[in-house]
RNA sequence: CGGGGUGUAGCUCAGUAUGGUUAGAGUACUUGGUUUGGGACCAAGGGGCCGAAGGUUCGAGUCCUUUCACCCCGACCA
């Protein structure tokens, strides 16, 4: 491509409403442009980085059998109905009426429509497994997109599901995928970590989210520092302390505490470790019908962690109750404890599970119980409901573990049968027993890779792609195109760089050196090489994108520099 | 969906408090000239329904009402 000739509008200013750098930089570099809240063009350089990771999906999905299809971006809402997810998706989902008034949505995800599409086609055991996938545009209405291509509405991702006879198959084929997308993400150059994620209300198993590791993810994630363990802190677990504060020596007894309502004072006023002292937290759980409040408690040095509190419960959802509601039912706010209480519903954190020397609420209000047992509450119910804290150990090794923040760029799951059974797609097993399919599922967001890539490799500069991302590797900058005999020389090694299926651009715009050298930058081109005064030294010059050092290199080995540089 | 903010030239923004010639700047663009290794300089140009609708007024970018869009925080997010 001819620089001259290409659609590239770089700006100097970046739009008012971008805030994270891939947003600034790839609107600045003109690889993208924003149509609506959570909609974008993509143009010409845009389009190719897109291409280039959909080829990298492409080649390692063929490695691995799945084949890629192409299904219709608007489905009938009939499906939607079929499998129950019309409700749920809610107000994402979003629907219209073609002229005969028929009700259509358009894609967010596919997996009614996959089922559809092999349900009464495969009906024996001996056609599975079988994995289909396609990379399509999906849309969801957010309530609030926003950051750019990192939480659009409209967005490309790639979605696949596989189908198989026996758990035993799908985990083959789980671990299949998770190898194969471990390995897209290390050839587009991706600092990553695969990490455990929690599997939501559908329930299912193995949900493994790939996190691209960057400051300016959404999401925490807890990760090791010795081992591989790394999880979402949404369903990160912890080895069992070991480091336990020593226990403050007490009988059991009803203390005066008088105003002593938060976690600090109690810790303070008692001189003890918050470790040995119990955090209430009541929240509003709301199901399907109705809602309740539930008591949550976790040891005072312990936080609440929202969505394992959820799960523990089968909530859909939990909300701060107020104080009122609490007083409401004969709580006192400040002073729950978890005895000798028949008010609300309880659950308690599996390290609270037979604690002693505890210090709680005696649901009175200026009064405290010390010296508690707390495996007088056996009979309780336990789950795992605190937050993973930095500095806790791992629960694979001896490792401590840290936070970090990532972007969740692909997610991968065992579905079982929670949409086969439903849509009644099933085949016949060796005993010619209907069974309906067991499957597995693999999202990875290619769009959302195309800002991760930046969001992970930028500078104050601009955009720094990997190799495999850029949408041109060389770029072959000639400083002042009115000398011929650069000129020249440029237009061979361009030809020659074409020949041997380099992807190269020739900047060959009429402009100064420096403007063409600020928009090498600020698209990030691996490599520009730089042609200019050197060359009547027999010269030219590269320029590293990612370090922006600048090396000179003889005229005749600049080809074989490159292709050094690239390994 | 709750809270906050912003809509003026292709882009980034002044101007709005206190209504008053022909609505400005920078940048980008066009033409001519000079320059040519880090976003050049000089000169001359083109470009606006001041988000939309209604109202107040002799007069509205500016005041009032309604509405739409976009952004931020939160809720939500296979």
């Amino acid at each position: 491509m001819r620089f001259s000739k290409a659609y590239i509008p770089t700006t100097k200013e970046a739009p008012k409403d971008a805030q994270l750098p891939s947003h600034i930089y790839l609107s600045r570099a003109g690889f993208v442009s924003q149509v609506a809240a959570g909609l974008y063009n993509f143009l010409p350089l845009g389009k190719r980085v897109l291409r280039k990771i959909e080829t990298i999906i492409n080649e390692e999905m063929a490695v691995c059998d799945a084949q890629e299809v192409d299904l219709s971006f608007v489905t009938p809402a009939e499906l939607w109905e079929e499998s129950g997810r019309i409700e749920k998706f809610g107000k994402e989902l979003l629907r219209f009426r073609d002229r005969k008034e028929n009700l259509f949505v358009l894609g967010p995800t596919h997996e009614e429509m996959m089922v559809n599409i092999v349900r009464n086609r495969v009906t024996s055991y001996k056609q599975l497994p079988l994995n289909l996938y396609q990379i399509k545009t999906k849309f969801r209405d957010e309530a609030r997109p926003r950051f750019g291509l990192m939480r659009g509405r409209e967005f490309v991702m790639k979605d696949g599901y596989s189908f198989h006879a026996s758990t035993e198959d799908l985990d083959r084929e789980f671990d299949a995928m998770e190898a194969a997308y471990k390995r897209i993400l290390e050839r587009l150059g991706l600092e990553f970590r695969i990490v455990e994620a929690d599997s939501g209300a559908i329930g299912g198993t193995g949900s493994k989210e790939l996190m691209v590791l960057a400051g300016s993810g959404e999401d925490t994630l807890a990760v090791c520092d010795t081992c591989e363990y790394g999880a979402n802190v949404e369903a990160a677990r912890r080895a069992q302390r070991t480091d336990i504060p020593e226990a403050p020596s007490a009988d059991f007894a009803r203390f005066r505490t008088p105003n002593i309502k938060s976690i600090d004072d109690l810790s303070n006023f008692f001189h003890v470790d918050p470790y040995y002292t119990l955090k209430a937290v009541v929240q509003r759980a709301v199901y399907i019908e109705g809602s309740e409040l539930v008591c949550f408690f976790v040891r005072g040095c312990d936080e609440l962690q929202e969505v394992k509190a959820r799960n523990s419960i089968g909530a859909i959802d939990l909300v701060d109750a107020t104080e009122a509601e609490l007083i409401e039912i004969g709580l006192v706010p400040g002073f729950m404890g978890p005895l000798d209480q028949d008010k609300i519903r309880i659950v308690m954190d599996n390290d609270t599970k037979n604690a002693t020397s505890m210090i709680c609420g005696a649901n009175e209000a200026d009064y405290h119980f010390v010296g508690v047992d707390l495996s007088v509450m056996h009979e309780a119910h336990f789950a795992d409901l605190a937050s993973v804290q930095e500095g806790d150990g791992c629960p694979h090794c001896n490792g401590k573990i840290l936070h970090t923040k990532g972007i969740e760029v692909g997610h991968i799951f065992k579905l079982g049968t929670v949409y086969s059974a439903p849509l009644k797609a099933e085949f016949l097993d060796e005993n010619g027993r209907a069974q309906p399919f067991i499957m597995g599922t693999y999202g990875m967001g290619v769009s959302r890779l195309v800002a991760a890539v930046i969001e992970q490799h930028h500078d104050e500069k601009g955009c720094i792609w990997t190799p495999a991302t850029a949408p041109y590797l060389v770029n072959i900058m000639v400083s002042n195109i009115k000398e011929e005999s650069h000129m020249a020389y440029a237009e061979e090694l361009y030809a020659t760089l074409q020949k041997n299926g380099t992807e190269v651009i020739l900047d060959d715009r009429k402009e100064r050196f420096g403007f063409k050298m600020s928009d090498a930058e600020l698209i990030g081109f691996p490599f520009t090489i730089i042609i200019g005064k050197e060359l009547d030294n027999g010269s030219v010059q590269i320029m590293i994108r990612a370090t922006r050092e600048i090396i000179t290199v003889d005229a005749s080995e600049v080809i074989s520099k490159i292709g050094e540089l690239c390994k």
